[in-house]
DNA sequence: ATGGCTTATTGTATAAGA
């Protein structure tokens, strides 16, 4: 079973991209982040056409994921329960006797910022969450969007970083909580190639001198770590003319 | 180097991303 995670960056603008990707590695399972759309506009009967049930919940502008899957979705969870949120950042469903939660996690932008606050507390949530949620599903994933380099080897430039956001220590605290609950960075369970990065600012050539970040990740509970077989990142579409800032991240469980 | 892009918006400048 393939499963992938790629935040789009507006799937309006992204859809051909996904299309091909789809059928270039026919993932049984595509969570998405940063739709940008509204329900009415989400893409349903294209991605029928590619072979692909999908669950959304979107907004116009901001936010906004998808689960696509060529399985049966079923017990959908639309945002994190008993949490008020008015951003629409998370999607769950079991496929396959697997819970799949797709998470879009905030940004922070600066930790002075009010959004700072909001995205540790949108943290907290999620991890008290994941608390019963693993007890109910013990074969959990947690794809997504983090928003967290979660070691100094996830970024290009430690140093240049430092006291900023995706890299301070609460928010890398907030990633390690989530290891405790009994997840694993299903990257790292592989070896990988140094200065791996899933995300590079579209300013400053980034990309072509890989001046990027690995906020993107795919944890795992105990019960599925021994059946995950590999995990890469793929940086072909980050190559492509008009691409997400974003690339996605594939795991292979047997 | 606090942004040099990119996206979306009842736009023509602003907000947000990371």
């Amino acid at each position: 079973m393939k499963l992938a995670t790629w935040n789009v960056n507006s799937l309006n603008v992204r859809l051909p991209h996904v299309l091909d990707w789809l059928r270039d590695h026919q993932p049984d399972v595509l969570c998405l982040q940063e739709t940008k759309q509204e329900d009415a506009k989400f893409p349903y009967q294209a991605l029928k056409e590619a072979g692909y049930e999908a669950v959304h919940i979107g907004q116009k502008t901001y936010n906004g994921v998808a689960i696509l899957s060529r399985h049966p979705l079923s017990n959908i969870q639309y945002n994190i329960p008993n949490f008020d949120d008015d951003q629409q950042r998370v999607i769950a469903a079991d496929i396959n006797g697997i819970r799949v939660i797709c998470a879009y996690i905030p940004n922070g932008q600066a930790l002075d910022s009010d959004k700072y606050q909001y995205k540790m507390r949108w943290l907290n949530a999620l991890s008290d969450w994941l608390k019963t949620e693993l007890v109910a599903h013990p074969k959990l994933m947690l794809l997504g969007d983090y928003n967290i380099a979660p070691e100094d080897r996830d970024c290009h430039d430690p140093a240049a970083w430092i006291g900023q956001v995706l890299v301070s220590p609460p928010e890398r605290e907030a990633f390690q909580r989530l290891l405790q609950l009994g997840l694993h960075d299903s990257f790292r369970l592989f070896e990988q190639p140094e200065k791996s990065f899933t995300w590079w600012d579209y300013r400053m050539m980034g990309f072509r001198r890989n001046f990027g970040m690995r906020i993107d990740h795919i944890l795992v509970s105990d019960a599925l770590k021994p059946a995950c077989i590999s995990a890469q990142i793929d940086k072909v579409p980050r190559k492509l003319e008009r691409p997400s800032d974003h690339t996605p991240i594939l795991l292979t469980l047997a």
